[in-house]
DNA sequence: TATTCGATCTAACATTTGTTAGATTATGGG
DNA sequence: CCCATAATCTAACAAATGTTAGATCGAATA
């Protein structure tokens, strides 16, 4: 059925062009004033047309909170994945954990709004939005839990450390640098540095007994 | 001025009963479902009341969500300064921290719905709410910034930790554990041991030279 | 019992929201 | 230059929201 048109040359960038206008645009707007507060005129406005004019592109404002999730998601993922292929094969625990720690403050600091606007407003979205980003969630977990894993392997870290506790803590912490940390003036490496010493280190004089 | 009726006896509580029940049903629902996902009807309703009717207690929806975000940074301050108030004077700086780091996850996750709907909700809340929430705020994080200094004046610290980041690190990890923790299966003790090690030890088996 | 006043309800308001349908403009190929 | 299709605009919609004014109910007082 309908198939007399079919793959001839790639469509007009044209479209492209608006749509991507329209996620920035939206990116920008979540990550400053978070999801609800934020309506389609608005959106509309900030990409140059009216909001009639986004339906051309995006079926709802869920579609579109949805692709910047994604993007947002994706961004950190790929940050972080790559910085740890660079590494030496045999690189420490400690560097792994330190140049992940530093990618991902990037990720939310100096690259994209995506990221940080999918920080900001995840917990804001409807549930159904936020079940369609889990899968991708999940993977980004999983890299973590592979860095901690590669960590583990090579007896860099203590025994009893929870793992999926520690995965936690640490990227929250992290993700919550956006509350209190003006990125502007480029203090990301010692940000970064400040929460590796206290992650991997600790912040007392001498350890207690273990348990 | 109208001072022909002063100072009799105490008013009657019928009012306060109702004030309450629209607060708790508000920190419920905000907790639940986040700030602009509730309206007034909802909170009216799960009060036991019409929407109307709520504006005989409070002035607006804002005057309700500042009352509810002061209770709840009100209730974890107390748990904590209690709890170290409590503690020996004597007591190691890691004692001080994994005791406050309890006395937090036991407000969020035991006490009342007040604390965790703050830390639900205090992004997605209009800036002049969030601005009249600060001094409370800023109050709890002095708090936190006494326990610390007194941790550190009793040379139980690292030289080099910054205790400012290491403050924000701690309490925006601990608030984030609402995201995941299913704080009725009773472990909360568990998790303040897992967080306290991480924190307070490090997950290196060796530590990293100091700088 | 009659009255007063505290507490709640009813009904409506203006505004904003996401969304849609149809008209209108821009663009690029014949 | 014409025309088909892509892209945007205009105008309106139904629903939901916070808020308000006035009627109504109930209980305590005298």
């Amino acid at each position: 059925m309908n198939a007399k048109v079919a793959a001839t040359r790639p469509p007009p960038p044209k479209a492209d062009v608006s749509r991507g206008r329209i996620l920035d645009a939206a990116a920008g707007l979540f990550r400053q004033r978070g999801y609800s507060a934020v309506s389609l005129r608005d959106i509309a406005g900030a990409a140059g047309m009216k909001a009639g004019s986004v339906y051309y592109h995006f079926e709802s404002k869920e579609a579109i909170v949805l692709a910047v999730l994604n993007i947002g998601i994706a961004a950190v993922h790929e940050e972080v994945a790559h910085t740890i292929e660079a590494l030496d094969a045999e690189a420490s625990g400690a560097a792994l954990l330190r140049a992940g720690i530093l990618a991902h403050l990037r990720s939310l600091f100096e690259f994209d709004d995506y990221t940080s606007a999918n920080v900001r407003i995840y917990q804001q979205v409807p549930e159904e939005i936020r079940q369609a980003n889990a899968a991708a969630r999940r993977q980004y977990e999983t890299l973590w839990s592979q860095i901690l894993q590669r960590a583990e392997a090579q007896g860099d870290l203590r025994a009893g450390v929870n793992l999926k506790k520690f995965r936690l803590l640490l990227i929250s912490s992290l993700n919550a640098t956006l509350d209190w940390f003006d990125g502007k003036k480029g203090g990301i490496g010692a940000l970064a540095d400040a929460y590796g010493d206290i992650l991997l280190n600790g912040v007392l004089v001498e350890r207690e007994a273990q348990a």
